[in-house]
DNA sequence: CTTGCAAAAAGTGCATGCAAGCTGAATGCC
DNA sequence: GGCATTCAGCTTGCATGCACTTTTTGCAAG
């Protein structure tokens, strides 16, 4: 049994990691639009690092298909088109399947504690922001790849989820999470119970109501000021490791 | 009906694709063994570019599994483990699936003749070296993720049949690669012929029996010189453009 | 008020330089 | 002779600088 190889593949050095995660996190949860403009500068400023390590971690998202790289333009948050956006709830599905079919059965009543305790996160989180619900509710997922103990299963899984995710955000609205939250229930019950082929079902269709909510309403406002949207991201940054930013650089 | 994108979502600038495109082809024609070490500099002096390029090349490359980065370490190529191995088919066999399924009865003509045209291509490269042969196979099933017109697709069914490939190289050997040129004929048959259900088997099976194939056999040697491999892969980059393998890259 | 154009500003593309960390081999000690 | 140590060199980590491209600004003509 090998012990959970925790996926380093990629992101070699801690800033760039870092910096990587903080934008993740950002779009995921909506502060960073679709769209919005990602400037080596301001990254590098904002990170306190120089654009050597913003310019890395952008190849790394554009890697993922989380931002946008144009040959001497600012990068972009991704927008998906709505075609894109199915086609990855389709191949989400599949590797989705593959998860739980792996996972049936198979887990300990530690990590089923585990799922539960996600769950129950995401439930008290309904109050609170969307952004941290849809948060939650994504990394329910990855928290699943994890289990399989499989790094290309849990790469490939954090990678379309966030991509869904960003799809979420440009053509989904006000996002009901309750049923999501039953349903992520069934699936740890099934799962536990090691009824495979139920809980694959399950999933897939769990997944494809997520992706058929997802269906109408165009694109609401965007554009704020990145600055500003990535202030808490930057600051987590700074707890992490090094990196004080003393003062908040204002454009125009 | 969206036209062909043609996935530069990654891969930015122009010398940073065409290294990764040289050292991904060095890679699968297992010019370069898991294991071999891609230092900076060389890389750089090879291609004719900054180590800073050289880097940004290399973590692509690490994003897609390909090389392995250690920090303060000298790249690598990755060596997957048995496990990974396994996982990797597996997630490659859902992903082909996915694609065969979308694919089956809705090819055109025009494809279904480049389909044959390609395996007509390896066919004729039987007699040639193992590494072309690999290549071409390998390239079959990335020609048929480009049909379905899905980036996403594209992308990880490229990315996971390098990681298979760079697998095989290690774990497999002789590699007989009639049958697998009957079972991509079959395939293209269902495939025109539409039978969705016949064809996802089919390509299940293919997959599974390559996975299968490579279950004996400890590595062989390693370790060239890193120069010398990258000699005709280097020369493809300096005529500027695309791809033409004037020679065949020779093993031992 | 709009349109076209030129020049400045902003931003990226890439190379290079310096500091820090790893590797490996020669040296000294037991 | 075997083993730990240290030191030189390679190699990476990262920032900065310069050239080039894109975008915006400013201004004049229609």
């Amino acid at each position: 049994m090998p012990a959970r190889t925790t996926s380093k593949t990629s992101e070699s050095s801690d800033k760039v990691a870092m910096i990587c995660r903080a934008l993740r996190r950002a779009i995921i949860e909506q502060a960073l639009e679709p769209g919005a403009k990602l400037p080596e500068d301001s990254l590098g400023e904002r990170f306190g690092v120089s654009r050597t390590i913003a310019r890395h971690a952008l190849g790394q998202l554009a890697a993922e298909g989380l931002v946008e790289l144009r040959r001497n333009r600012i990068a972009v948050v991704a927008t998906p088109s709505w075609q894109e956006a199915r086609d990855a709830f389709d191949v989400r599905i599949e590797l989705e399947r593959l998860v739980v079919r792996q996972l049936a059965g198979k887990l300990t009543k530690s990590q089923i504690a585990e799922l539960n305790a996600h769950v129950d996160a995401e439930d008290r989180a309904r109050d609170g922001s969307d952004a941290v619900s849809i948060r939650l509710a994504t990394e329910f997922h990855i928290l699943l790849a994890h289990m399989t103990n499989s790094p290309i299963l849990v790469r490939y899984v954090s990678e379309v989820a966030y991509r869904c995710c960003l799809t979420l955000s440009l053509y989904s609205r006000p996002h009901s999470t309750e049923c999501a939250i039953n349903e992520h229930r069934a699936i740890i019950a099934a799962l536990a119970k090691g009824d495979s082929a139920k809980v694959m079902d399950l999933m897939h269709h769990h997944l494809d109501s997520v992706a058929n909510r997802a269906l109408v309403a165009p694109a609401p406002q965007r554009g704020r000021d990145l600055l500003d949207i990535l202030a808490p991201y930057a600051e987590e940054v700074a707890s992490n490791r090094v990196v004080r930013l003393p003062k908040v650089a204002r454009r125009g």
